[in-house]
DNA sequence: TTAGAATGTGAACAGTGTTCACTAATTGAA
DNA sequence: TTCAATTAGTGAACACTGTTCACATTCTAA
């Protein structure tokens, strides 16, 4: 009902976008600042100056609008992290800055962060996903996310600068691992 | 003015005791099935057969209560490892078993164990801790918690396992951002 | 110009955490 | 045992929350 409009631009999509991209804009603000605890409809509402329930008319629920609001977080980081690795410059040093980019980042929006890992998958689809497996899990953003990764350790492997002998996916897991947990770490340790 | 009894164990103590327990436990249940966001008061007063109003005479806050389930999970959690790192085995042996119990436990609750790390410090907490560092994070559990690892790693080093050359503070964060980031990649992610 | 759809609204519902005056029970001392 | 003081427990209320729905308005396409 809202989301699989044609994707012409006519003046009122894009008007519409704009209101859903101030929605959006109050929600990242609020979240940054207080997270999750701190960010309710009808405060977003009053900050865009809209009532309450003009919000359901670009969102579903709140969860979608959170949803949408650690994809775009998602997005971003990956963005970053593989315009980084696009440079023309030394292996060793891309992939150096790949890894510092990814921290600083998680770092600088601990709450973001840490929300896009929070929700954490029930046990329904914890059984279920065995079979779909890792075809299906490549396709989700996280997947795709992952991806990057995978291909660095590929590159890596190619310039020889990695052992060819081990597995790119395997091997990519160990590097977000060992990321991740640092991410986290300096969260939530000093120094 | 409900925590700081003399702890002698009169009627009266014990009875406080077992109903308090009695809500940690219906809290710990709802929460492992169904994380933070299914557990209201009032459904925890149901559970037990109390008005809401009266588990405001246990804890003081959601938050407070909520605090004391991560707590005790961080608790049994590192006392878990602690167990297994003081059996008579070899050293790499008891080394592996404790990583590999982390994870485990962590695996098993996924809930409680993204739960524990996701309350995250706010800026102004972070911006008054550079000073105090070190010395005063020890004294918390997250300290405490840590403070085991740390033992691991002084052991392998006086044993001969680990380069002694390292410092064993810097060598346990290693660790432990390896055993974080696998930990939350297991619960993420399939396989 | 006009029918139809898209936007935006205020009131309302059910649910939340929390407080507070109140009663009932339990305790420790005279 | 009796009696005052503390503690345990309650129900009603307050201020919030997400969400829905009938309604008014505005815009768009034919």
């Amino acid at each position: 009902m809202d989301t699989d409009y044609p994707p012409e631009a006519t003046p009122a999509r894009r008007r519409r976008k704009k209101v859903k991209e101030s929605i959006l804009a109050a929600a990242e603000k609020v979240f940054a600042e207080e997270g999750e605890s701190g960010l309710s409809i009808r405060r977003l509402a009053e900050k865009i100056d809209y009532s309450p329930s003009a919000i359901y008319k670009y969102f579903g629920s709140k969860e979608e609008l959170l949803d949408e609001l650690k994809e775009a977080f998602f997005a971003r980081l990956m963005e970053k992290v593989a315009r980084i690795s696009d440079t023309a410059r030394p292996f060793r040093e891309r992939a150096h800055d790949c890894l510092t980019g990814y921290v600083k980042t998680a770092v600088e929006r601990p709450h973001h962060y840490a929300a896009a890992f929070s929700t954490i998958p029930s046990p329904d689809e914890v059984a279920a996903r065995a079979p779909v497996c890792w075809d299906s899990f490549i396709d989700t953003r996280k997947g795709q996310a992952f991806r990057v990764l995978v291909d660095i350790v590929e590159e890596g492997q190619a310039n020889g600068a990695f052992d060819k002998a081990m597995c790119p996916v395997a091997a990519a897991k160990s590097v977000w691992a060992s990321l991740h947990g640092l991410a986290l770490l300096m969260i939530h340790m000093p120094l």
